[in-house]
This record gives structure tokens, sequence and C-alpha cells, in this order.
DNA sequence: TGACACCGATGTGTGCAGACATCAAAACTC
DNA sequence: GAGTTTTGATGTCTGCACACATCGGTGTCA
């Protein structure tokens, strides 16, 4: 199912407009786009309407298909991070995730502390303290896996669906920081203390010391990022008025 | 272009998914709906591609199109806040949006202390001004759309393209706001003073002072607005493993 | 003669109808 | 109950008619 036609189509495209080799104001036409895919204009058809909803592209008769600016996309489109993140602008992808990360955590921390249900609470206790042991062991693997479970059980306890469906991209930030390596075989200690404290905090209640210890974890984690990435340049959308 | 048939059929069946008439489960079949939305084939079927697209709804061979649970929908996507802002849920989507804007904007007002190019600096500083006149003189509306440029450049003068798109929903819960009467004639006069204070810590570089402002504005701003959202239930996306 | 408004030709997306292919659920057989 | 066949829905392909933005030619007027 994911390897239909349409599908295929559609990761085609998107990943040579994200990846630049088709840029802004190309004008492509469907007739053309099923030859060189060698696929019908119904498959055509459907993955242009659904480019189309994701700001990629858009359609003007007489004209063709033109490929959008960078600033029209949807850039929290999980479809849309994936394929920037197999481009060339991987690293700026990576640290606006992550700035977004920063920003929110603490947030989802002092919601999560008012508003969690209490078996999530039991459980990011829980996975905490595995966490921190999975570090002293030196379980790198298992402390990746336990390290996103954590945040992920943290944004989700917030009960805002918008701070929730950051997990997927979060877990890519995470997976991303030790496949280049940026991981140290033992987490920092004091991190690692962090966050059992923040669980602990978040299990009873505590709102403000939940979202500043969070804040004190995402401040660590990008002081370590940031000099991966000072060399990205940064893009500055227009303000559409 | 905006009521092309696949436009509209796309409209009728997100807004009817999204308010629960639609509910999760529910199975159609696409000749059913070619009966009903008495268009064709390949409409509907760019229809649902676009849906599935947004994670509204899956297909199924020898099954039909399955409408997914809220858990599965893609809660960035403009066009789903926009049905969930025309729906039941509207408060809850207010409050989501209003708490991740109250997450991001302190970030975004660090970032743009750093990195903001100097003209969108000084096109910030002169709005802050014209905003603490026209709330002076009470002129409601050009109070709202200085508000909404000035939140706009706030975020677009992070460099991060996620800030930076979340200013059209941002519009959303600030048109949202004075709609409902819960702007008062004349803004708060130490609020005024906080956007000047807030547009000349970015002009000067001074990052923490920036973030301190804007986050003492999304605190006063969630303060005034949260007791109208509190009786809205909490919605937990389970974490996928 | 030159500038301008008009108008039809052209090419492209949009929508339609029907056919066959594919494949997974469901029914059936043993 | 395991394996096989049937069935019915989506997936894919194709030919056609239509809508309509763009372009170039034609005619009119100054």
């Amino acid at each position: 199912m994911t390897s239909s036609l349409h599908h295929r189509a559609i990761e085609n495209l998107g990943t040579r407009i994200i990846s630049g080799e088709l840029p802004a104001g190309h004008v492509m036409l469907a007739e053309h786009l099923e030859d060189e895919l060698k696929v019908s204009r119904s498959v055509i058809r459907e993955a242009v309407r659904v480019l189309q909803s994701l700001g990629l592209v858009e359609t003007t008769k007489r004209v063709g298909i033109r490929v959008l600016p960078a600033s029209r996309w949807n850039p929290f489109d999980p479809q849309v991070i994936r394929w920037r993140l197999a481009s060339d602008a991987r690293g700026a992808q990576l640290r606006s995730l992550a700035e977004l990360r920063a920003a929110v955590e603490p947030a989802a921390a002092e919601l999560a502390a008012q508003n969690a249900p209490a078996p999530l609470r039991l459980e990011l206790v829980d996975v905490a303290y595995a966490m921190r042991d999975a570090g002293h062991n030196g379980e790198v693997p298992r402390f990746l896996e336990l390290d996103i479970q954590f945040h992920s059980l943290l944004l989700s306890g917030s009960g805002n669906e918008m701070f929730a469906n950051l997990m997927g991209q979060v877990a890519e930030t995470l997976t991303g920081r030790t496949v280049h390596g940026l991981m140290p075989d033992h987490p920092h200690e004091a991190a690692l203390q962090w966050h059992v404290d923040l669980a602990e905090a978040i299990a009873r209640g505590d709102a403000a010391s939940a979202r500043e210890t969070s804040d004190r974890i995402m401040r660590r984690t990008m002081s370590r990022m940031s000099d991966t990435w000072t060399e990205q340049p940064r893009v500055f959308i227009p303000v559409r008025r």
C-alpha cells in the first residue's frame, strides 16, 4: 500500500521539489509527468492534488503545475519534514524541530503537572528511573528508546493534541542526535536526575517546578546541539498580508 | 478555483468528519459518495486522497473508506484547524492554539533578538508604537490589525519557518478573541508598554529581556482567556509505539 | 501610421464514463 | 482449523467533452 503508484509519485515529486531539483517557479505539464513517471493521468492527478494541499505546487489552467517557493510549504506536515530531513536542509530542519521542542516541552510539562491522568504520571516516573539506570549502565540503545518514550509521555500528558503530535518529530531529533554521534556513551549525570525530578514534579502536580526542570533540560540539550548547526543559514519567511 | 468540485468535496467530507457527523470507524463507499455528492469518481478519489494525507480517512480494499479517530488527524494542518474552529471543538482548538502560541512566542522573541534582519526590527518598533497609539485612542479594529502584524513580524523574525508559519493560526486566535467580545475597548495600559519594550529589546538584540517581556505578555493573555475554556474537555492522545 | 480594444484560436487543467487489474476480506472446502 | 476459492471494493488506465486563461491576430479609432 505504501508503494502504490500514487504514493510513489508523491514521494518522487515531493523529494525533488524540496531538494531544490525542481525549483520554485518551475512549471510542469501533467502529460509530461505521465511520460516521465510512466503512470496514468489519474495517478498524476491524485498525486498533484496531495502536493497541492501541502503547498508544494499550484495548478493553473493553460499554464500547468507550478512549483511553489518554500515559504508556501506547510512546515508542520510530517511528509514535508521527512523530505527536508532527507535533503541538504537536514541541519536547518533539525534545528527548527529542536527549537520548537525547546519552546514546547516546558509548557507541556506545566500542563501535564496540572492535567495528566494518574496512570500516565506513574508511567512517567517509572520511565524516568529506568532511563537513569540505563544511562548509568551505558545501555545506549535502551536509553534512547526510553528517552523517546519519556518525552512522548510528557507531550501526550499535556492534553494538548498539538503538543502530543510533536512526538513523532521529536523522535526524529533524538535518533538523529545519536546517529550523528552526538550522544556520549554515558549521558550527563545531572541530566538523568533532572528527568527523575521532572517526572516526580509532574506526579505530585507541581506545575512551576515541572516547567522549570523541563526548561533546564531543554537549555542543556540546546546548548549541546547548537554548535552543530550554527553554520546552517536561516530562512526568513516574509509576512503575508 | 476554490469552488472546484474536488475542493467542495474535501470541504464537505472534512467538516462532516471533524464535526463528528461521520464518526471514527464509519465506513463509506466511493460509489455511495458519488451518488451523494453528485460528482464523478475522479473527484471523489482526489478528495479522498487529500483527506488521507491529512489523516482523516484510510482506504482499504474490499472494505471502503474508513474514518480515522481524531488522534490520527494532523492537528497542525490549516484546514483541520479551520474545520475544528467551525465545530463544537472550537473552544478546545482555540485553547490549543493559545497554549502553543504562549509556548512559542517567548522563544521566537529570543531568536528574533539574536537573528532578525535589521529592517524587520525597525518595523517591529514602529508597529509597537502605532499599537500603543491605537490602543490609547480606542481604535479597536486598527489595534487588532496592528496586533496581528506585530506578532506576525515577531514570529517571522525568529528565522524558524515553523514559528513563522503559526502566524495564520495566531491571527485566528486574535480575531476570534475580538469577535467574542473578549477585548476591552481600551487595551491594558501596561500591556501596550510591554509591546514597545519587547520591540525595543529585539531591536537592540537583548535576547533575555525579549524573552522575558514576551513571556509576561503571554502569561497575561493566557490568564485573561483561560476562564473562557476551562469547561472544555481535554483529549489525551495515546502514545503510539 | 500607430495605439488600443476586442475576439477567436489554442492549449491546459477539470470533470466524466467505463473498463480491467489487483488484492484482501469473507466464504467455503476439506 | 488450515488452506483454497470467491467476491467486492479500491487501484489503474484510457478516451472524451468542457471550461477557461493566455496569446496573437484583427479591426477600430485617433
